[in-house]
DNA sequence: AAGATAATGTGTACAATGTCAACAATCGCA
DNA sequence: TGCGATTGTTGACATTGTACACATTATCTT
């Protein structure tokens, strides 16, 4: 149902039915209908976390430049790619994930990992980390370093899924993702 | 109602309450809930204009500095600012404004426009208008500048008041819209 | 093995919502 | 004056979240 609609797709009756069981029988499981839906964010936001772990395989396995700095730049595009690709192809899991109202606390929560154990939030830790290790970030500039890029790639997949950017062309698309991480690259 | 709640607390039937008629006199105005909610948006849309109005007049009151560069970047940032003070000043109104699904072509709608006439893309694009013209946005970088910077400040916006990023301390956002305003600067 | 205790599921019920169809009043204009 | 368009009303239906009371099944202890 999140994967269909989104978060308000997500209805426990219609959970139930499909369970084979009756409406009530979800009540012995989760508190309330908020409850069924932050446990299926936390799935959903694993799914994204597979998503990007896809993209930094890709630039993972090709073993790197054998420069630190390029590499770690590449990483952190990975990163921005996966994010955004899994917006375009999972929109409704990409807001179940994302737009559920939770705690910075709880990004590290297992989870919300993907099956390489890692949140979105620790894939995107880590590659701010390779950058800080190569260099190319300053360290007064690490300190929650996160929450900038990932409000850059946060906010266009919202636009464009959910939002005013909503039909944009698939090349407009492809074009402001890479715009918008060189954008992140040249001002992190 | 979208005030208080949001796009979801946009409810038909107390909208017809509140202006004392019966439920179904709503279809004589609008085709369904949607129409409804699309209308509202409009209206959020407007009061977001306002907003960054607000604070583009107190750069712009100051008469600038004379130097257009420095004017241009500064009026950006009150752009910025305005937004995200929305964001978090009117969550409701905001998400209502921005998280309904749209064209981009609809954007410069006077349905959308604030009290000055000006609605929040068109307001954002006299911004980035003036860093071309003070010469700091190379002309290759200017076309849909639009988007890059409004999705860092959006993303900024939807994580802190409906994701992953609810509950931060208040200093923690103004320092993260401040970062994230030092990024877009540094990156567009 | 037997009984207590927790877990899970069922039925009925209620208030709310979006929406449809048919009907009534009112207003503007020819 | 009368007619068409606009706006509103009544009644109805399917769907949803959720509360309460009751039944069943697992599990664990004695």
């Amino acid at each position: 149902m999140a994967q269909l609609g989104g978060p308000d797709a997500v209805v426990l009756r219609e959970a139930t039915r499909r369970a084979g069981v009756s409406p009530n029988a979800a009540y012995r499981h989760f508190a309330d209908r908020g409850a069924l839906l932050r446990a299926v964010s936390d799935i959903a936001q694993g799914r994204a976390a597979d998503a990007m772990e896809v993209e930094v395989a890709c630039v993972s396995g090709a073993s790197g430049t054998g420069d630190a700095a390029t590499d770690a730049r590449a990483m952190l595009r990975a990163v921005g790619t996966g994010y955004l690709a899994f917006a375009r192809d999972e929109p409704g899991l990409f807001r179940t994930a994302f737009s559920v109202p939770d705690q910075l606390a709880n990004s590290f929560d297992a989870a919300k990992a993907g099956a390489a154990g890692r949140t979105p939030f620790q894939i995107l830790s880590a590659a701010l980390d390779a950058w800080a290790a190569a260099g190319i970030l300053p360290p007064e500039r690490r300190a929650n370093a996160e929450l900038y890029a990932w409000s850059a790639v946060h906010g266009l997949g919202m636009l464009v899924i959910d939002g005013p950017l909503r039909g944009l062309s698939a090349q407009m698309i492809d074009g402001a993702t890479a715009r918008v991480l060189d954008m992140v690259e040249r001002g992190l």
